[in-house]
RNA sequence: GCGAGAGUGGUGAAAUUGGUAGACACGCUAGAUUUAGGAUCUAGUGCCGAAAGGCGUGGGGGUUCGAGUCCCCCCUCUCGUACCA
């Protein structure tokens, strides 16, 4: 580039200051990072003005984190991080900003801490939230602190009881006695959703099947909206088809399948749902789920002792056993026989594990030749098989075709689907069964009610009272209910919860009737808070609800809210739920909480290179397929390791070796501690850091190198304006305008159309959460005006500008300190937050010359340069790429047949 | 099994609508500078080759003047889910 060819009389002008600042002109984080964080905090800078409802209002949301007392890991400043350029570049764009943070602290830990030594979980809470504070604070996030919620605050949690009344009114909350999930060890029962492969989400303890009394919400009656409402979402598609899984819709029939009246049981009916009753005619048997309410009344004398076995065994059974019999299927006959309403055949009635009480109707019609769970079941117990959809080969395998297959063996006196597609035979089928009144079309969902109480003790109590026996909601000028102090919190081993030990609190009385009545016990799940937080920031201190009705109009719906992909289902079910509700009694106004969702990848540890050794010392090959714990494993540094094929060996060795990264976990002793990056490299290094990695949705692993990499990048962007040797303002930095407003120095034109560039890149990289490239524009900018001789303040102010949302500490600093050279001595300048953002000049981004790529077969042999007047004359560049030694060299081995001309881009001479 | 996403240098990654693959950064090599440095600067760095040139975006095939990008088949990895009738 020319721009470095400054000539002479700009330097004459010599309108550089030096700044006599000690120690200040090196580029050093802990000298200015506290600085400005206090700056903001004192001054408020960010503080969302709430009242101005006039100008556009952008509301980006973090996931607010759970304080623990390990502090920030590195996966949190990287949403944060995200959410915060976005934050600074809306309000530098004009937009009105509301950028909260908050804390959703009850929760497992901070009880179990309390049960180990006695303090009680408000103070770890507190503590832990004072040094979440902290960290957060010192990475430079442009939070509105005064709008900072505590679910454990009472003033909260308040309103959490208050919502929950609300389900209550609208008959969305009940008690139940259902098997829960009991997990001993916790000593509490878990959510379906707490539950993975029978162990306890948190913890991995074992979870058992256990009857007791409940708060459930009655999430199944908005299903359907919430699957239908997913439609209109700006969400990552992955996580919408996670949340349909989850609600599990299915369409089909309900059929009745008469128990035959000459056993026991007779006049029953056995109810079972079917996706497929097309498949009707091939139902050779039933299957009960072995907690089937009618096995006690079918089982016939002969198999009462057999029955009765197989289902003490199933009860025993915890999920995860159950899973594990997955390729072994087993199960007992009844002995009694239903009669198949389509065709009048008596089929056996098993029961057996497969079936679920849970799903559909906790029964099933069998159909072995179609579905490949009934195939394995009607195998080993050789039960029938017939077919009744063609295609397949059903001696071998289940067919299971649901679009295309044509019905066969499927008629009776009254109806035939023979011949008919599966999905028109299903129609038919379904109206017949309507029709005669044994079946109707049904739709089922996967979705349960979800189990909303906790025997716990650092949770919301419930705003409910027991008076004669009765649960019974209360007034909501008694909220909130706040927690007994305690000094045991404990759970019993019966499954009571710790706060049954607080008589004194238990003990109340109706404040309607004046009766004896005793308190709710349990708690609420973790979720409740959570469930409707980004309102409360809205308005933190109303006092009449849950959320300003005036300021949420103007606030709603989320414009972004990013967090981590671990909630795809549980927090943004629950929250989508209750949001639904909250709208049906008009509390919101939109249908839907969060309008645009953006998960951010996971960060993993450093690459690791590991080597296997055998008990007798020497190495083993790393096998794809996982190694045997008997062996040693061994780390290895980079320099110990090749490339050898697609894989990784031992230098001169054919020891291949695992490298990957892992998730960071303490026992792996790979965690990166936020505050140490901070301490080394610096608040904004770590912001850049973890914007730089790539993309940020994507899963990366964490590189120290890296981290030194944009740390190398501030200092070049300090000494672009810094002069470290004189302790000031670097000499080439000029102004381009005087005081007085006349003319100083112009920017050269190569100066502006970089820094346009720049702005352009910058401003549509950002928009398109790009960060990665923003930074990658930026560092260009960079190293290129590090070239320059003159480097002109009207230029570098601008980059400053675009530079701030991503290291704000060190272009606050900076926009100071131009600050002064461009206003004399004075410190007007306060912040940059609110400059307006640069805006590109499209004039200035068109160079004089434009480059074509000239190929030859679709081979690059060389480039041609033509002025930009020039470069839509076709002849005219074909003609200037037809002299370059390069091309020409190849267009001599043959003829030309045809020319390619791609305006601005590229030519393709096609030569045989 | 099923569902979703992804495979590009030694590493993290770039690459509007098909149009100069590897921007930017790490690492590495050589040099300069410094009392020294893990600081800074300069040059180089996809692979093979002295060069010309050839080969290169998981593998194979196709469409096209031209394919990382579009189509078909296969392989691998990650995430989610799991007897859902």
């Amino acid at each position: 580039m020319a721009a470095n060819r400054r000539p002479g009389p700009a330097r004459i002008l010599h309108q550089h200051i030096s700044h006599r600042l000690p120690d200040m002109s090196e580029y050093r984080p802990s000298n200015i990072e506290p600085k400005w964080q206090q700056y903001w905090l004192d001054n408020k800078t960010f503080r969302t003005g709430g009242a101005d409802h006039s100008r556009p209002k952008y509301y980006v949301l973090d996931m607010f984190p759970y304080p623990s007392s390990s502090g920030l890991h590195v996966g949190h400043p990287e949403g944060y991080t995200a959410t915060d350029i976005l934050a600074r570049y809306k309000r530098m764009n004009g937009f009105n900003v509301l950028h909260p943070i908050g804390w959703d602290a009850f929760g497992l830990p901070a009880e179990q801490y309390a049960i180990k030594t006695g303090t009680h979980p408000r103070d770890t809470t507190n503590q832990n939230i004072d040094g979440f504070r902290r960290q957060l604070q010192s990475l430079g996030f442009s939070y509105d602190w005064d709008r900072e919620v505590n679910t454990t605050d009472p003033a909260y949690f308040r309103w959490t009881q208050w919502i929950f009344l609300k389900l209550y009114e609208q008959g969305l909350a009940y008690e139940a006695s259902v098997a829960v999930n009991w997990c001993p060890e916790l000593g509490t029962v878990l959510a379906n959703e707490e539950v993975i492969d029978g162990k306890s989400e948190v913890g991995g303890f074992p979870v058992e099947r256990k009857p007791m009394r409940q708060w459930m919400l009655r999430i199944t009656a908005y299903a359907e909206r919430l699957l239908q409402d997913l439609e209109e979402l700006d969400w990552p598609e992955s996580i919408k088809e996670m949340q349909r899984n989850w609600i599990g819709k299915s369409e089909g029939a309900n059929v009745g399948f008469p128990v035959k009246s000459a056993v026991r049981g007779a006049g029953e009916s056995i109810e079972v749902f079917t996706t497929r009753p097309d498949t009707l005619f091939g139902a050779t048997y039933m299957v009960l789920a072995p907690e089937h309410p009618l096995v006690d009344r079918i089982t016939t004398g002969e198999q009462k002792a057999a029955v009765s076995a197989y289902r003490e065994t199933a009860a025993k059974k915890s999920d995860l056993d159950r899973t594990d019999l997955n390729k072994d299927k087993t199960g007992v006959f009844t002995g009694a026989y239903a009669v198949n309403p389509v065709n009048n055949e008596e089929i056996p009635v098993w029961i057996a594990d497969y079936v679920m009480m849970s799903y559909g109707t906790g029964a099933i019609m069998a159909v072995p030749g179609h579905d490949v769970r009934d195939w394995e079941f009607a195998r080993k117990y050789e039960l029938p098989i017939i077919e009744v959809v063609k295609g397949g080969d059903i001696t071998k395998e289940a067919y299971v075709d649901s679009h295309d297959g044509i019905c066969v063996n499927s008629a009776n006196d009254e109806v035939s689907i023979n011949d008919l597609p599966v999905p028109e035979a299903k129609k038919v089928i379904t109206k017949w069964l309507e029709e005669k009144g044994l079946g109707k079309h049904a739709v089922t969902y996967k979705l349960r009610d979800w189990l909303f109480s906790r025997q716990r003790y650092w949770g919301e109590p419930f705003p409910v009272i027991h008076v004669d026996g009765k649960p019974k909601p209360l007034p909501e000028d008694h909220l909130p209910v706040t927690l007994p102090d305690m000094d045991d919190f404990q759970p019993t081993k019966t499954g009571e919860p710790p706060l049954a030990k607080a008589r004194e609190w238990v003990n109340t009385t109706d404040p309607e009737s004046g009766k004896p009545a005793v308190r709710e016990t349990n708690t609420m799940p973790q979720w409740a808070g959570s469930c409707w937080y980004y309102l409360r920031y809205i308005s933190p201190d109303y006092e009449k609800g849950p959320v300003d009705p005036e300021a949420e109009k103007y606030w709603m719906p989320v414009d972004l809210y990013v967090g981590g992909a671990e909630h795809a289902v549980l927090h943004l079910l629950y929250a989508r739920f209750w949001h639904k509700v909250l709208f049906d009694i008009g509390v919101v106004s939109t249908k839907e909480p969060f309008q645009r969702l953006v998960n951010q990848g996971m960060i993993l540890g450093e690459l690791e290179f590991t080597a296997y050794r055998d008990s007798g010392g020497n190495y083993v090959s790393a096998d794809r397929n996982g190694m045997s714990d008997e062996l040693e494993r061994v780390k290895l540094q980079e320099k110990e390791i090749e490339k050898r094929g697609d894989r990784f060996v031992i230098t001169g060795t054919d020891t291949v070796v695992d490298a990957r990264s892992y998730k960071m976990s303490k026992s792996r002793g790979n965690v990166i501690n936020p505050d140490d990056v901070v301490e080394q490299y610096g608040a904004d290094a770590l912001r850049l850091y973890e914007m730089f990695m790539g993309p940020l949705e994507q899963v990366k692993p964490w590189s120290m190198q890296g981290v030194e990499g944009v740390y190398r990048f501030l200092k070049r962007a300090w000494r672009l304006v810094m002069d470290e040797e004189s302790d000031g303002v670097h000499p080439a930095v000029l102004r381009s305008v005087n005081s007085d407003g006349t003319p100083a120095v112009s920017p050269e034109r190569a100066q502006l159309k970089l820094l346009h560039e720049t702005i352009k890149k910058v401003t549509e990289d950002i928009e398109g959460h790009r960060f990665n490239t923003a930074i990658s524009a930026l560092m260009i900018f960079t190293n290129e005006a590090m070239k320059w001789d003159v480097r002109p303040v009207e230029v570098l102010k601008p980059f400053l500008l675009i530079l701030s949302p991503f290291a704000p500490h060190l272009a606050e600093e900076l926009w100071e300190r131009l600050g002064q050279l461009a206003d004399g001595n004075s410190t007007a300048r306060n912040t940059l937050a609110f400059e307006p953002w640069p805006q590109y000049e499209e004039a200035l981004l068109q160079s004089d010359t434009k480059v074509y790529a000239v190929q030859v077969n679709g081979k690059v042999r060389g480039q041609v340069e033509v002025p930009a007047d020039r470069a839509a004359d076709k002849d005219f560049v074909l003609d200037a790429a037809r002299k370059e030694p390069t091309v020409g060299r190849h267009l001599e081995k043959g003829q030309v047949i045809k020319e390619i001309f791609v305006p601005n881009r590229v030519i393709n001479f096609v030569v045989k």
